[in-house]
DNA sequence: CCCTATAGGCGTACGGCATACGCTTACGAT
DNA sequence: ATCGTAAGCGTATGCCGTACGCCTATAGGG
């Protein structure tokens, strides 16, 4: 009866995911938001209920696209969480502006788990049962969010670790940053998974 | 010759804690740090130029307090790393408010580096040489990182847990939430760390 | 074809934030 | 006693999220 609808959640969705990958998370507000989308700030407010509903609209969107079906079984366990790690890896690094906010509403999302469920399923089946699962688990998502986060915050080729390398007084940790240049962003992730998949299968990668 | 300050940097720090520690993350707010020392808002500016050196004052103070002193030599090495690691959660885990803090003004901290240089003899020690210690490094410190704040942000033994152990249609997820209960904090925390441990150790832990 | 209930959309206003700028004032060296 | 310097403060600006109340477009019933 009354007046409908003009818009989405997934246009709001995608305008203030605009607005991020523009301006960058501090560029997002409410009020650039409406701009984007060409409403009033208040009209935003018909469609939720407050910034954090926003945001949490926004990584709903960005983490939906992680693909969660289970990749081909014949391929070994370990290599099959390396895809699934990727895919997530994948996709939130496209959008390295809301990683924080995917940290801060990580809990909320509904995509994550789907992710997840295929993940616990390939642990069972490399013989994880009850609290070694939940241990291989929780280290894998800790693994990722914090390698993640250290990739976007401070990259290895970046100058920072140049500064290392220029420190007399840290002779190892100097040494080790000199070396950081031959090592490329995706080796690093791979090799720091792959070092931590050696460790969940007990070394012989059964 | 003029008059002289009457703050030192770590009152400053100290203050700038007594408030995250009493308000949270959201009560730091120059306006606050200010009443807390009974100082006007501006004369903040005197011994800071932003907020941001503020909140670098207090992850200084904080991380200044993880103890850098290299473990005794004739442990094993992962022992050794355990014991620095658990070193760093032990201090960050007493301020959990203050973990986005640490995480985005991490690669500007002394005192991480001072951390970290152990690590990376220790490293050494095991055998780890060029491209490998790097990567055994990073991962570390991202397992570090991302399992502090999983840990702060969604506990295993929380109301989000039992959530996903009620999902019927997340079959493997939700049997692995349902074990998550047998499994305390410091052992998940630990469990994972010994997983990196194992795979950096090649599986034997030599 | 008009009427009207309903919800969509908007304007204003409030309190809080960081901080630029300029003034006043305490102080130590002369 | 004087004066240059830097400490500390008051005010103002332009952001922010959002509570509240108004106006109006619209679709269903008459």
């Amino acid at each position: 009866m009354p007046r409908p609808r003009s818009l989405t959640p997934e246009q709001l969705a995608t305008a203030a995911l605009a607005v991020i990958d523009r301006d960058g998370l501090a560029g997002l507000s409410m009020r650039a938001v409406a701009q984007e989308i060409g409403m009033s700030t208040m009209g935003l407010y018909r469609y939720v209920d407050d910034r954090g509903e926003l945001e949490q609209l926004v990584i709903d969107r960005v983490l939906d696209t992680v693909d969660p079906v289970p990749p081909d079984q014949d391929r070994p366990w370990h290599e099959r969480i390396e895809i699934m790690v990727e895919r997530l890896r994948g996709v939130v690094g496209s959008h390295p502006w809301l990683v924080p906010l995917i940290i801060a509403h990580r809990h909320r999302s509904v995509a994550i788990l789907r992710w997840s469920e295929p993940l616990a399923a390939i642990l069972a089946e490399a013989g994880l049962d009850g609290g070694e699962r939940v241990i291989a688990l929780r280290s894998l998502l800790a693994y990722v969010v914090g390698a993640i986060q250290l990739e976007q915050l401070g990259p290895l080729a970046g100058a920072g670790t140049q500064v290392i390398a220029d420190r007399a007084e840290l002779p190892y940790l100097s040494e080790t940053a000199r070396h950081a240049h031959d090592v490329t962003t995706d080796e690093e992730f791979r090799g720091g998974l792959a070092l931590l998949l050696r460790g969940i299968g007990g070394g012989d990668m059964r």
